[in-house]
RNA sequence: GGCCCUGUCGUCUAGUGGCCUAGGACGGAGCCCUCUCACGGCUUAAACCCGGGUUCGAAUCCCGGCAGGGUCACCA
C-alpha cells in the first residue's frame, strides 16, 4: 500500500521553520515511497485564522518546492481540505460518539467551571496568578454520566474511559510511548458553535483522507494519546506517528515566530538563501545519513528515513545555513541562480540588469565570494555603474606614479585587444609585468583599484569582461587622468 | 507540580557492546595555493552529563541522580 502522508497547518501566521521541515519530512517520505503528500488547512480556530496566513503558507511551501498532491486547489477525492469546510461531518461522528456512549453533551456553563476553579483554587490554597493545571485540576463534568438532552448550547466531551494501567503507542523515532489512563480527563471534541476541537478534527480528517503515517512536532506527542482514544472510539486504525526533535534558537529558547526571525521562512528567501539550501539545512537538522552533509533534492528523498531522525533537539546555526546556502550558489547552474539573483540587483538600483550572458559570467565570478544573493547582488552592483569612485586608501596604495605608469602600459596592452573575454584578458597582467620587470601584483592592483575602486575583486580577466571594454577604458582612462 | 521525551566537540551530528587512542560538517587557529578577495587543499584545538551496575569488554544495555525540553484550553 503506498503511504500518504499530510502536512497540517493553521492558517494563523506565516509558515514557521519547524512546520517547514515538519512538512519536508513528511513530502520526502511521500515522495521516496511513491506516496501521496496531502495539504490540509486547520482553520478551525475562527479567532486566529486569515485568508493572508493561509496564503503566506501557500507561497512559503510553493517557495520551497513543497509540493501537494491532494490539497487547496488540487482536489483528490479526500476532501475538503478545509476543516471549516466539513462541520456537517465532525458533528454526525460526534452524534455517532455520543450514540456509542464515547461522548456526551456537556450544558456546564461558564459559570460553573469558573466555579470548579475556584474551590480548586481554594482546597489547594493558591493564589490569584497560581497556574491551575500545574496543580493538577482536571474538570470533571456532572454530565458525564447523565443522559438527559436539554435545550441550549452544549460542548461535547469524549467519555474518557476510566481504565487500570497504561497505553501507548510505537513512535517511528522515538519508540515506545506509553502513559497511564487515568493522566487523561474528558477533552472537549466540539465547541458549544460546532467546531470541532484539534484532536478531533485531526482524527477524523487523518481517517478521511486515509493518513498512514503521521510525521509531527514532539509537541504532539502529548495529544497522540486522546487521539488514540479516539481511534479505539471508532474502532479505526491509526496511522503510524513519527515524532519529530523541535528547533530551537541560538539563545537555547524555543524558535518563536516573535523573537526570532529566522523563524519565518520567508524571510531566507528575502535575506538571499536559495530554497534549495534551506532544505538542505533543515533536513540536516534533526535528521542524517552518515556523515553526509550535501544533498540534492533527489538524494534527500533517495535517503529520507524517520530511523534516522534524531531524538534530541536542535539549535539553528545561521553560520552552517550560511555555509550551506555558499556551497549551493556555487554549485547550482549559473542560469539558475541568475534568474534568482536579479531581483535583488534591480532592488539595488540597477533596473537595467536582465538575466543574460553578462549576469551569468558574474554569478560564476562571484558565487564562490558570496554568502546570501544579497551579497552576490551587492557585489555585482558596481559592474552595473557607469564610472566608480576609488577608495583614497586604495588610490594611495596603488595609484603611485609608478603604478599609474603601469597602468598605463596595460591600457596600451588592453587597446590591442581584439577579443574582449577572460582568456584574451587575464595574460594582459603577466604580459606587462614582464614588459616591465615588475611582480603581477604591482600591475594587478593598480588595474583593480582603477576599475572598481577597491583593492579587492576576481581575477582580472573577469573583471574587465564583466565591465566592458567600453566601461573599462572609461574607468582606467580617469584613473590615469 | 503530575505525566512524557531527551542528554556525544561551541553548534548540527556519526556511532545500535569490541572496527572508538570517538569520525564528519559549520565555526576557531595555523599552513599551502595565489594578481587582491574568495574558492580549494592540508594540519590542529575541541565532546561521550554524573554515579552505580551488567559484561572478558560500554559512548553504546540497566538503575539512580542531575540537566534541558514538551504537555496538561470551548488554541493548534
Amino acid at each position: 500500500m503506498k503511504p500518504r502522508l499530510r502536512f497540517a497547518p493553521s492558517p494563523t501566521g506565516y509558515l514557521h521553520i519547524g512546520g517547514a521541515r515538519t512538512a519536508l519530512f513528511n513530502w520526502l517520505y511521500a515522495r521516496r515511497h511513491g506516496g501521496t503528500f496531502v495539504l490540509r488547512i486547520e482553520d478551525t480556530d475562527q479567532e486566529r485564522s486569515t485568508p493572508e496566513s493561509l496564503q503566506a503558507i501557500l507561497d512559503g511551501l510553493t517557495w520551497l518546492g513543497i509540493d501537494w498532491d491532494e490539497g487547496p486547489g488540487k482536489d483528490g477525492g479526500h476532501g475538503p481540505y478545509f476543516q471549516m469546510k466539513k462541520l456537517a461531518r465532525y458533528s454526525e461522528l460526534a452524534e455517532q460518539l455520543i450514540a456509542t456512549g464515547w461522548a456526551y453533551r456537556d450544558y456546564s456553563t461558564e459559570a460553573e467551571l469558573a466555579a470548579a476553579r475556584k474551590a480548586f483554587a481554594a482546597e489547594k490554597g493558591l493564589k490569584d496568578g497560581d497556574d491551575l493545571r500545574s496543580a493538577g485540576f482536571k474538570f470533571s463534568s456532572p454530565w458525564r454520566d447523565k443522559h438527559e438532552q436539554r435545550e441550549g448550547t452544549a460542548l461535547i466531551r469524549f467519555k474518557m474511559p476510566r481504565r487500570e494501567g497504561r497505553f501507548g503507542f510505537d513512535d517511528q523515532v522515538l519508540g515506545r510511548i506509553e502513559k497511564p489512563y487515568d493522566d487523561f480527563d474528558d477533552f472537549v471534541i466540539m465547541r458549544s458553535d460546532g467546531v470541532p476541537l484539534y484532536n478531533f478534527g485531526c482524527v477524523v480528517d487523518d481517517h478521511d483522507m486515509a493518513i498512514t503515517h503521521v510525521a509531527r512536532g514532539q509537541e504532539h506527542i502529548n495529544s497522540t494519546f486522546p487521539q488514540l482514544m479516539l481511534y479505539e472510539a471508532f474502532g479505526w486504525q491509526p496511522p503510524l506517528f513519527a515524532h519529530i526533535p523541535l528547533i530551537f534558537a541560538q539563545d537555547n529558547s524555543k524558535l518563536s515566530k516573535r523573537k526570532h526571525p529566522e523563524a519565518d521562512v520567508m524571510k531566507h528567501k528575502a535575506n538571499g538563501i536559495l530554497p534549495h539550501a534551506l532544505i538542505n539545512f533543515i533536513a540536516r537538522l534533526g535528521w542524517s545519513h552518515g556523515n553526509d552533509e550535501l544533498f540534492t533534492r533527489d538524494e534527500l528523498i533517495a535517503k529520507f528515513d524517520f530511523e534516522h531522525v534524531g531524538k534530541s533537539q536542535g539549535v539553528w546555526n545561521p553560520g552552517k545555513l550560511t555555509a550551506t546556502n555558499q556551497h549551493w550558489l556555487k554549485n547550482t547552474e549559473p542560469l539558475k541562480v541568475a534568474m534568482q539573483v536579479l531581483p535583488f540587483l534591480q532592488a539595488l538600483g540597477a533596473p537595467e540588469a536582465s538575466v543574460d550572458a553578462k549576469l551569468e559570467l558574474g554569478v560564476k565570478a562571484f558565487a564562490e565570494r558570496s554568502t546570501t544573493l544579497v551579497e552576490m547582488a551587492e557585489k555585482l552592483r558596481p559592474y552595473y555603474a557607469h564610472g566608480v569612485t576609488i577608495d583614497g586608501a586604495a588610490a594611495a596604495k596603488h595609484l603611485t606614479p609608478e603604478g599609474k605608469v603601469l597602468l598605463g602600459k596595460a591600457r596600451e596592452e588592453l587597446a590591442k585587444l581584439s577579443e574582449w573575454t577572460t582568456a584574451a584578458l587575464d595574460p594582459i597582467v603577466k604580459t606587462v609585468a614582464d614588459a616591465s620587470g615588475a611582480k603581477v601584483g604591482a600591475v594587478a592592483q593598480p588595474i583593480r583599484v582603477a576599475a572598481t575602486g577597491g583593492t579587492v575583486s576576481p581575477g582580472i580577466g573577469v573583471t574587465l569582461e564583466l565591465l566592458g571594454r567600453e566601461e573599462t577604458f572609461h574607468r582606467l582612462d580617469a584613473a590615469l587622468r
